[in-house]
RNA sequence: GCCCAGGUGGCGGAAUUGGUAGACGCGCUGGACUUAAAAUCCAGUGGCCAUUUACGGCCGUACCGGUUCGAUCCCGGUCCCGGGCACCA
């Protein structure tokens, strides 16, 4: 009997579904296994073959799993909220609703074809009601809590209110927008107002002035990846930085535990070391410059305070409010020219740019703390005013960008720091600044010959002993912005009274997203929301407009995978302690500091107000690489309709034009096709080489444009599931970016169909042999347990398949048709290729499904061997192999070596220096 | 610019702890089967040199240098490509 794909795959999909096999449930009697893979955008364009890789990775791991008898909790469903839908709406009046739905079961069919093992009982997606009042509910909890610095942990405002009528700020240590102080007496006199507007300073989920990329010709915010170079990619319009009211999360207070807590998960060290960097913890101090002839002082954070005596100017960031009340009298316009200009470029742009150095004097002097010499204050944009204190004190002997500066507006320079075994120089020689972090003070009174770390904890005492400033923990991790003026997302169950913010009733989530005549701002600049009809509460006052961004959705799916139709809770304790965490979180890099800091910020504050029991999310993460398309060229003649095959091109002059991939198999293209493909082609000529049209080939982002999309869909149909899972893992390690290149598919269906033969041989019963298997069979099968429970559990899947593509090799060589060691296999392959192993299990005679076998057992006596083939090295080159038995010693492998003849010929008459044996290993002669 | 990852045959990749570089597969070449094709099977396949009996020799993991008996792997530097950089998701 043949290998016919399409109707096995349709046999078992259908099987599946109808007996629930993957659907799972609280089973205490088992240990739980959770397997999620990072949910996907349903985007217009459907799945390609990109998407599916690490779906496949973590199915297979989600059987291996099952296989060794773990509950397992394997979910999917939709990150279904976000701009392209919204832009699609913009551009068709369809509701985004609509074509997300569409999206979806577009997604699903395609996710069906490929035979995973999810619990679809399970799907959530983001944009439906049930499931976004929990992720409003959640933000009502921010809402509503603070953090203690003290206890390290959110506790309720409610709490802080009783706090504050007993003894007001007295020894309050808060995560805050502003350092406050008031007594108990001060407090309960405040108006109600006066008291909200306090509390707001202190809430997880406040309201604050930030910038954003505003847009007045479009009447809206822009994304970063919507502006360009100042224009709106949308229209070319001009793109500003203007001030907004908009609610943030104080993803700050919880710093040091987003940063601590990376110790005790197992993700790979470079994402680890992503997200200390994206925290950016440093140890530094506040110091503070007062103004000549003002009584401002300009506070700045610095890590390197060893460097005062360096420290020749000062800089602003234009957004500072410092900046206003240095600008000298006659220096008003020009700053305002430079600060109307810094508006223009977002802040990527301003960080990126070393090369252009721009700046405005401010006509201000600050002091320097410790030289007391008057120094200048400018204005520059590339200080932040997000990071530190928005000002910094320049030392431009010894960063680059304060050199740079220097430089081009010619400020003193002062070198204080000397490199290890170098004299001190004149820094007007210097090509750049010497950004030192060893070396020995100069020219820095008190701190002259203290190494670097001994100066900097010197100059923090003074620092602090003198009353200059404080020293500080500074971390670089802003405050996420929670607002977006778009409609497609999650509403605020928020409503204001009198100018500030209030909840509404917990009974009225979920607050549904409403209806609007467009899906643009008013003509005011409001969000869309503002559009709709009545949006305000039963008594009148009006809702929140801006909705909430993509991040608010994704950041505690995980958990509502574990309770999705609970209306009572987010998640119930009994199914959180069943189900704990995630222990396998399998997605892209491109969410390394985004969604993966959210949802674990989102997790410990739900785990501080006792909703989980775990502290940390994901237990073990994985990265899938990104699938590149291989795009395929044919060379046009210039003003012609003759195309050049691809050895020839060079002989003419042509030009290379991207062709469909899909009309094209081994670089040979189908003409017939491509004449079809359009109608400017109908009449094409061509100048083949032997027969043939070559085509030239390049890797390059898999996307509709280069017209090397290859749909899973295509490839199922053609060679079938199976086939297509095997040739995803095959292509190359998970984490690793890989082309994909469709040629290569017929070496894993061929195994499929050699697998097939294996237990089918020529017959059209299957029959299998239960005889005892011989030595030699064994040994194949039990080398490859070893093996492949090796690979699946280091996730190197395509050196698994290879170690399948050896096994059924050599037992085809074998003439193996034994029961005894062909079942062991197929339940191995099974994770794999889940619909052949299905198929093949029930033809040899079983009833249940193969997802309820075992594992099998590795019985390490077929592993040994009584000889080892030991490679032999002379000075480290390889020279001929020696077979020796595995049990001889190191005396009696030399004396075996230096007997034989082969030795003497290598050695050339020299004498033996050393002999190294590494046991089963290697011997290397040194001579 | 900064942070992270990667660079091995014609192609995807293997080498798990510093120990035989190129497993497995694609492609290519030659052969078997066939009227023919498909399918299947067998052999060869990093480069250069040698090949007149046969054993071969040299080079080679982006580039330069170092550590080591031994380096694709560790260290220092350079180049190139990909991802992220806070409103794409």
């Amino acid at each position: 009997m043949d290998y016919n794909f399409k109707e096995i795959e349709a046999r078992w999909q259908t099987f599946w579904k109808q007996s629930k096999t993957f659907e799972v449930g609280i089973d205490h009697s088992k240990p739980k296994f959770y397997v999620l893979d990072m949910f996907p955008y349903p985007s217009g364009a459907g799945l390609h073959v990109g998407h599916p890789l690490g779906y496949i990775a973590s199915d297979i791991y989600s059987w291996y799993k099952r296989l060794n008898g773990f509950n397992v909790l394997h979910p999917m469903g939709y990150d279904a909220f976000g701009l392209p839908a919204e832009q699609y709406a913009i551009q068709t009046g369809q509701h985004p609703a609509v074509t997300t739905d569409k999206n979806i079961r577009r997604y699903r069919e395609q996710l069906d074809l490929l035979g995973f093992s999810y619990d679809w009982s399970r799907e959530v997606r983001t944009c439906d009601p049930h499931y976004y009042r929990w992720t409003q509910w959640v933000f009502m909890q921010l809402f509503r809590y603070w953090y203690n610095n003290e206890t390290q942990k959110a506790e309720p405002v409610t709490q802080l209110e009783e706090r504050f009528s007993h003894i007001g700020t007295n020894g309050l240590d808060a995560a805050c927008s502003e350092l406050l102080n008031f007594s108990s007496a001060e407090w309960n006199a405040f108006t109600h107002k006066k008291q909200q507007e306090i509390l707001l300073n202190y809430r997880l989920a406040y309201l604050a002035e930030t910038q954003v990329n505003w847009c007045p010709a479009l009447g809206t915010v822009l994304a970063n990846d919507e502006v360009k170079e100042g224009f709106s990619v949308r229209g070319g319009h001009p793109v500003e930085q203007r001030k907004m009211k908009q609610w943030l999360l104080r993803v700050s207070a919880y710093a040091e535990r987003l940063l601590s807590g990376l110790d005790s998960i197992d993700w790979t060290e470079s994402l680890k070391e992503m997200q200390r960097n994206w925290i950016g913890r440093s140890e530094g101090a506040n110091l503070l410059f007062a103004v000549d002839g003002s009584d401002v002082t300009i506070e700045v954070f610095t890590t390197r305070a060893d460097t005062i005596y360096g420290a020749t100017f000062m800089v602003l960031a234009p957004e500072s409010e410092l900046v206003k009340p240095l600008t000298a009298p006659g220096y008003e316009k020009e700053v305002e020219n430079y600060i109307l200009d810094s508006r223009k470029r977002t802040e990527r742009e301003r960080i990126a740019d070393v090369k252009r150095v721009t700046g405005v004097f401010t006509g201000s002097y600050a002091i320097n703390p410790f030289t007391k010499e008057k120094i200048s204050v400018w204005v520059a944009d590339y200080v932040l005013a997000g990071y530190g204190t928005g000002a910094i004190m320049a030392v431009p002997a010894h960063d680059s960008r304060d050199f740079r500066f220097a430089r081009h507006f010619n400020l003193p320079i002062i070198q204080v720091v000397l490199q290890p075994d170098q004299q001190p120089s004149d820094p007007s020689t210097w090509e750049d600044s010497f950004d030192a972090k060893e070396g020995t003070l100069i020219n820095s009174s008190f701190l002259n010959g203290l190494t670097v770390p001994d100066a900097i904890a010197k100059t923090k005492l003074e620092i602090e002993q003198q009353g200059l400033g404080n020293i500080q923990v500074n971390y670089r991790l802003r405050d996420a912005i929670f607002s977006r003026q778009r409609y497609w997302g999650e509403p605020f169950p928020v409503y204001y009274k009198d100018g500030l913010p209030y909840l509404i009733d917990d009974a009225a989530l979920p607050l549904e997203l409403p209806e609007v005549d467009a899906f643009l701002p008013t003509e005011k600049g409001e969000p869309p929301l503002a559009r709709a009809q009545n949006w305000q509460t039963k008594d009148g006052y009006p809702l929140e407009t801006s909705t909430m961004p993509g991040f608010a959705g994704s950041s505690a799916y995980y958990l509502r995978y574990m309770d999705p139709n609970n209306s009572q809770a987010l998640v119930s304790k009994e199914a959180n302690e069943y189900w704990q965490d995630v222990d396998l979180y399998i997605g892209g890099t491109e969410h390394a500091v985004g969604h993966l800091i959210y949802s674990r910020f989102w997790n410990k504050f739900l785990y501080d107000i006792g909703v989980v029991c775990r502290d940390e999310p994901f237990r073990k993460l994985i990265n899938q690489g990104m699938i590149q398309g291989r795009s395929n060229f044919v060379y046009r003649m210039k003003e012609s309709n003759t195309f050049v095959s691809s050895g020839l091109k060079d002989q003419y002059d042509t030009i290379p034009l991207h062709v469909d991939v899909n009309i094209v198999s081994h670089d040979i293209l189908d003409i017939e096709a491509f004449r079809n493909w359009n109608p400017e082609y109908r009449n094409a000529e061509f100048i083949l080489e032997n027969g043939h049209y070559v085509c030239g080939w390049a890797i390059e982002k898999m996307s509709k444009s280069m017209f090397n999309v290859v749909n899973p869909d295509i490839i199922v149909e053609k060679y079938g599931a199976d086939t297509l899972r095997l040739y995803e893992m095959f292509l190359g390690p998970v984490e690793q970016s890989k082309p994909w290149d469709t040629n290569g598919i017929d070496g894993v269906h061929k195994f499929l169909k050699k697998l097939w033969r294996l237990f089918f041989g020529q017959e059209e019963v299957l029959t299998l042999i239960d005889e005892n298997p011989t030595l030699e069979e064994n040994k194949v099968l039990h080398r490859t347990i070893k093996k492949i429970t090796d690979d699946i559990e280091r996730f190197s899947f395509n050196t698994a398949i290879s170690s399948f593509m050896i096994c059924v090799n050599e037992l085809t060589d074998l003439k193996c048709r034994k029961r005894a060691i062909l079942e062991p296999l197929l339940v191995m392959i099974a994770p794999f290729a889940p619909h052949l192993s299905e198929e093949l299990w029930r033809c040899a005679g079983h009833q249940q499904s193969i997802s309820n076998s075992t594992w099998p057992t590795l019985d390490p006596q077929y592993l040994m061997d009584d000889t080892i083939e030991y490679p032999v090295s002379f000075n480290g080159k390889m020279r001929f192999k020696l077979s020796l038995a595995s049990d001889l010693d190191h005396q009696e492998i030399e004396k075996a070596l230096l007997h034989n003849e082969l030795t003497n010929k290598y050695l050339q008459g020299n004498t033996i220096k050393k002999v190294v044996i590494v046991p089963k290993r290697i011997i290397n002669v040194v001579f």
